[in-house]
DNA sequence: TATTGTTATACTCTATAACTATA
DNA sequence: TATAGTTATAGAGTATAACAATA
């Protein structure tokens, strides 16, 4: 099969689409036998980091809308990671239970292997730099999510 | 609402996924009266920088799998943009349509616009060390996307 | 009036398995 | 046997609109 060119490659946002997919899918790949999809680790260590926040704080630290954090959450208690108290009339205070601690503490462990294999490619200047520049185009876009 | 404390925003691979969400959430926004899908100008902009290619280079060269290319081809084909002669039984070479010339570079001059709003947050070096990494970053796992 | 959580729904992209017809 | 294209289907993430209950 032939090689084909193409242009697109001298694009960043197109470069960073290609590296996050390989990203994710390695990701995913770390998360194969361990029962949980990408948005639920993400959802678990913010609440194991933050006590008693609430649903639409949590959504807000990873921008995931409030809509598409209900089913996110359901999981996670109906698992038995995450456990909720009523605050008030319309706000849960979200904690993880012990074993959502101990799945958070095995997801970091997980995440520390997945990351080295990407950290390890690039020299600890053009790290610095990519971790400096990524926030940075967040920023580029007036609000950039919701 | 309280601001909570994130520590995965120490992490390359989620930093790579929230600024990639915000450049694809702009792409899209690029696009929004255009009437084409993120996968479906790739994949126009592919064929016409490489004409009487097949379906399978397309999916080769832009990371899309075979069976996922065919709807996008179809569409690019009902909508008058792509052309596809036969070359034997089995393989189908595709070009651009006039039209979808035409279409490719309007396709073109959006990508610019959206790609200066994010390179003008960086200053040159940044940039080159960011596209420098990206393509390293892919090849951190073996056989990535196939 | 604004906010929190919820439901329902649709869209985009991705992944796999299995089929056909050809080479 | 391997390849090109196809079909069918499932999963993950994201987006919007609208609603109830509450502040």
């Amino acid at each position: 099969m032939a090689i084909l060119t193409n242009a697109l490659d001298k694009l960043l946002g197109y470069q960073m689409r290609r590296a996050t997919a390989v990203l994710m899918a390695d990701f995913v790949r770390t998360l194969s036998d361990f029962d949980m999809r990408p948005a639920e680790v993400t959802t678990l260590l913010v609440i194991a980091e933050n006590p008693d926040c609430s649903q639409s704080e949590v959504g807000e630290a990873i921008a995931i809308k409030r809509a598409n954090m209900v089913p996110i959450i359901a999981r996670l208690i109906e698992r038995g990671l995450v456990a909720r108290t009523r605050v008030d009339g319309r706000s849960l205070a979200l904690r993880v239970t012990p074993k959502g601690a101990q799945q958070a503490a095995e997801a970091w462990k997980r995440i520390a292997v997945h990351e080295a294999r990407f950290r390890d490619r690039l020299d600890p200047a053009a790290l610095d730099t990519l971790l400096g520049a990524l926030p940075v185009l967040r920023t580029a876009v007036d609000d950039p999510e919701g």
